[in-house]
DNA sequence: ATATTTTAGTTATATAGTTAACTATAATAT
DNA sequence: ATATTATAGTTAACTATATAACTAAAATAT
């Protein structure tokens, strides 16, 4: 059934998603970089939920960014660092932090989107319209597929 | 120029293509461990390639998983741990290792692809194949065009 | 009202990935 | 032949992810 002749490396779908994504990331956190910016692609991805709504919960931000909640803990512990966020605990429900963007914070959404914007444009050469939504309808469906089945922590 | 408004987080290229990546990662792990498989899914990115070609260099093998050389470093680390290769150095030119499957890392092969094609086909569920094909021709374009600026170590 | 369960966050430990600096060896250039 | 450059692999330090075990607080159940 399965054997040395029926399985294409360089075709198949895992590798094609890991290599893609992992090609993304990489330059955009070389364009950050090269701009002077402390913050990685991965505390971006918080940065960007916060821009939208400030002040959410980490689970909240874990929800929306897929993450599980240890490594939005990490996560958050690095923007600290950064001075970037703040930890409110909330005084209603005192199991709970609300992170809060400060003017460091703040102040470096506006070109890490336009970078953000360059890369997706720099990843979407030569692909038409049609082509990426295809590409995004079938990648949605590959998340809600595997979601299923893996856990609740994230 | 850049807003709140027209950054859509959920439709993000960038976003789909990481959580369908770490969904699929995610869930062949799980696949993995549950069938009593003592390898991770990057370990496993290694080993298929030496299924095809055993007794590669760890340069060799960076190169065909699009790995850098600490990332294999690590890895081989990983699996000589777990008594699934060897690193062999090479007589004519001793800055080399080349990495040979041992009969533990032969054996486990089959039901790793097997397991493997389990989760592409549980990924691929409700997609057509045309669509299919559509997408992994725009994975292509978009490892190409970032491959370009990323660095030669990988 | 008290006991149980759930939730939010953290810590510990392990696997990966990144860049930069390093060692050893081979290839080359003059 | 010797000096320079390039290559293969490693190590160090950092970021990120996962699971499991834990603490504290809130919600619930009886």
């Amino acid at each position: 059934m399965s054997g040395k002749t029926d399985y294409d490396l360089e075709n198949s779908l895992g590798m094609l998603l890991d290599w893609a994504s992992q090609f993304m990331r990489l330059e955009l956190n070389r364009k950050f970089t090269d701009a002077g910016l402390q913050a990685t692609s991965e505390q971006w991805k918080i940065l960007i939920v916060l821009w939208f709504e400030d002040g959410l919960t980490q689970q909240q931000l874990a929800q929306k960014t897929h993450k599980n909640k240890v490594s939005v803990v990490k996560l958050v512990d690095g923007l600290e660092r950064r001075g970037l966020v703040n930890r409110c605990p909330d005084l209603k429900d005192r199991r709970i932090n609300r992170i809060f963007l400060l003017p460091k914070g703040k102040k470096i959404q506006e070109k890490m989107i336009d970078l953000a914007k360059q890369n997706l444009n720099q990843a979407a050469t030569g692909i038409n319209s049609a082509e990426m939504i295809t590409c995004k309808k079938v990648l949605k469906q590959i998340i809600s597929n595997m979601k299923e089945s893996s856990n609740g922590n994230r």
